[in-house]
Parts: C-alpha cells; structure tokens; sequence
DNA sequence: ATCGGTGTATCGGTCCTATAATACACTGAA
DNA sequence: TTCAGTGTATTATAGGACCGATACACCGAT
C-alpha cells in the first residue's frame, strides 16, 4: 500500500502517505472501521521518523479520513458515500476558489481556465 | 497601481508587485511601450528593498510582459493580442495540471472538479 | 498492577524561500 | 568626461516547512 513512497520526491513524505491512505480507502483496500498501520508499525517499515507518520495521519483526521484513538490505533472513518461525496464537492470548491486566485494574479480569465480544463481533461465545456 | 502590497500578507511581496502590474497592463492602465516605475524608485514608494522589485520585474521579464533596459528601465513590452493570448492559455494549462495534481492526491476526480468550477464560475460544463 | 501495544507533545536541526544589504555595470544627458 | 539615473549580481539574514529524537500518556490483555 505504500510502495511508491519516495524520501527523494520533492513532495513531502507526510503528503505521500496521506495520499496512499486515500486511495486505498477509495478502491476499498482499506475498508471503513479497519485500522491503519500504526504510527511507529509504518515508521519503522517505511524507515522514518514516527512524527512523519504522524503529521500525515492527522491530517487524515483533520479531514475526517480517519480517527486517531489513543492507545488503541487509527481507523478509518465510518462515513456514508453520500457524507464522502459531499465533503470531496466542499474540498473540490476550494481548490477551484485558490485556481481562480491564482490565476486572476497573473490577468487570465475563467474563459482561459474553462479552456485549458478542456484540454488537460477532454470534458467540453459551454457558457 | 500598487495600493493593495501588503507586507503582512503570506503571499510573497515580489508576487504582489508583479500581479499588480499584470492588471495594469490588462486594464490598459500601463500601455504597451510605456515604462514601469524605477526598481528604486518603487522600493522607496513601497518602503521595501530594491531586491525585491528586481525579482517581481524578473519574473514578468521571463513570462515576456516586459522588457528590462540595463541603465535604462522596465518597459512593458509589445506583444501582438494573439501572442498574449496563446501566452495566457500555456499559464493557464499549467494551472490546470497544477490542479489536477493536487486533486488526484486528496482522491478527487476530474468530475468533482469540473462540478466545483461551475459553482464557482457558472459556467456550465458537460460530458 | 504491569507490560507491550497505541497515540501525544515538545524540542532541535536542516533545508529552502523571501527579503534585505551592498557593491557593481550600463545608459544618456550635461 | 562626469554624473545621476537605471538594471545586475552576490552575499547575508529571518522565517517557515519538513523531519528526526525523545519523553509522555492512554488502552487492553495478562
């Protein structure tokens, strides 16, 4: 599950982590109320620092990904698809909000964004 | 033009600077030809160090907004509306891989997205 | 009660970025 | 030539992000 971590990538190692929970939990490896490797079990198998492992998990957390008990484990968060599907809509509106700031810093409008979206993704877009 | 620098702000000061000018010369505030204020001359108004205009004038200089003069000055540089606007649609493909990058690593898709953007936007998007 | 598992909290070091300081080199007009 | 203006280059400092080390606190089985 975490084969492609990678000391070197110019993406912190705590990222790296989050993310391979996150797909696994999206292509059902990881199953809801399961527990995740503990925070010292994947430092030592990964060969990092347990805080790493730590700083990825509560971020997992913060997002509500996953629960941290103390003195028992993590565990991932019970939650109904319809909740998931919501709280990926709130986080894919803030993401868009920081594209359309960044990108009214450098004078392109939405119109260049709707198309360049087109290109990288193939989905057609109209006013 | 450059009212809105804010030293306290977390977005970097020379990244201030080059969005300002950027919308000025959008707005047609700054004409094509016409010289941007001094790199001292702005670092005295701004109460900043020269340095740091320097890098915010670099970074237009690269993107091809303006040109800068050794022992002479910044000038916005003459570019044809086509070439703007081929050079706006490369930045904003960036942004989109950008984008797509970030959303991939928080188990986002591609039609969360694109429903986020017409939320944002309005503009409305199909398959 | 104890022990081996778990997460928690705090500190320090390293690296990178943003910014500043300062000395340098070019241009054009007097 | 000289000088006041301009951009250029190099080095130094402050701050933050990332990661490691280490000591602490909780839980459940024995």
């Amino acid at each position: 599950m975490f084969s492609s971590i990678d000391p070197r990538s110019p993406v912190p190692l705590y990222e790296q982590i989050a993310a391979c929970v996150r797909v696994a939990v999206a292509s059902g490896e990881l199953a809801a109320g399961e527990a995740l490797p503990s925070v010292r079990g994947l430092a030592r198998e990964l060969r990092i620092n347990p805080a790493t492992v730590v700083q990825a998990y509560r971020d997992l957390a913060a997002d509500g990904f996953v629960e941290m008990r103390h003195g028992q484990g993590t565990f991932v968060q019970e939650v109904s698809p319809l909740l998931r599907r919501e709280e990926r809509a709130v986080q894919a509106r803030e993401l868009i909000r920081r594209l359309l700031e960044d990108a009214a810093r450098r004078g392109i409008g939405v119109d260049d964004l709707s198309r360049a979206f087109q290109v990288e993704t193939g989905v057609e877009i109209r006013e």
